[in-house]
DNA sequence: AACGCGCCCTGTCCGC
DNA sequence: TGCGGACAGGGCGCGT
């Protein structure tokens, strides 16, 4: 998906675009990314007369915050977009799966080509639930280089897959994965567990650094991210490794290699990263 | 109980 | 031009 600097790049566009509008209607031509036990009826119900007061992010997840303390959350998938309907790029899309009508005449349109993503919506009490299983904020004062250490010390998985997982960080994909390994020198095949003091010092650092330039670019786009306006990201041409597989590494000219694991494609410099 | 795997679904690109 | 296969920023449910 969309990891972490897509889904801030988007909530920003959408606290400019559509907090402080109300709900008046919600239209679902595909209830199967409405996560259990939502359905079509539901969401209206409980949606209808709404106001958003502000638009944030958890991890990967464009969270709307509703007048009635409840939060809509979306979770794009591979390809979820939200756009809203005045913006020019809103007619090119072809996989409108949830429309939102607005009380300012517009909407808010739910995109999605695959149907990864999933539309959940909580009251505070389970709110406070499902943010509990979310994992740190690496953005966060709380993502210290001892707190990662101390996690990544628990797990044997190999660190790429370790970060892919939410509950331990939220926010990070296999893109910034790959990235921010390669920046910290840490080979993304190697056990969680094994990255001394020092090594998951500069992969926190790594972490931060990329994220923070990538939302700066707002956000990446490799085939399908579009941000809250239609329009893709810029940090395409930043990434050292992810995709680059044949080329020269950009700080040893060593040939970037693409292994596979668990079904994904990792990226990294065999000289560069141990 | 942590971890890997298969699967969900559509679009695009590449080789034949 | 058509067709099959590989691949894609994710995550859930399952089995071991």
């Amino acid at each position: 998906m969309p990891e972490l600097p897509e889904a801030e790049t988007i909530a920003r566009d959408l606290q400019r675009s559509v907090a402080g509008r109300r709900i008046e209607a919600v239209r679902v031509r595909h209830a199967d990314v409405l996560g259990p036990p939502l359905t079509a009826r539901r969401l209206g119900a409980r949606l209808r007369g709404r106001r958003i007061e502000a638009v944030g992010r958890r991890g990967k997840n464009v969270v709307l915050l509703l007048d009635d303390d409840t939060r809509l959350m979306v979770n794009l998938g591979m390809t979820g977009r939200l756009v809203p309907s005045r913006s020019p790029a809103a007619a090119e899309l072809r996989h409108v799966a949830v429309r939102f009508r607005l009380d300012d005449g517009e909407a808010l349109l739910y995109d999605d080509a695959r149907r990864f993503g999933r539309i959940d919506l909580h009251d505070a009490e389970a709110w406070r639930r499902r943010d509990a299983e979310l994992g740190l904020e690496p953005l966060s004062d709380a993502f210290t280089p001892a707190a990662l250490h101390d996690l990544l010390q628990r797990s044997r998985t190999p660190v790429r897959n370790w970060l892919l997982d939410q509950r331990k960080v939220a926010g990070v994909g296999n893109i910034y994965a790959n990235e921010a390994l390669f920046r910290a020198g840490v080979a993304p095949g190697r056990s969680a567990r094994s990255l001394t003091a020092a090594e998951a010092g500069r992969l926190r650092d790594a972490l931060r650094e990329v994220l923070g330039e990538a939302i700066t670019a707002r956000g990446t786009t490799f085939s399908d991210y579009r941000d809250g306006a239609g329009e893709p990201g810029g940090f395409a041409i930043a990434l050292r490794v992810y995709g680059r597989e044949g080329e020269p590494c950009v700080l040893c000219r060593t040939e970037v290699r693409r292994e596979v694991l668990t079904n994904r494609s990792m990226f990294l410099c065999p000289a560069c990263q141990r």
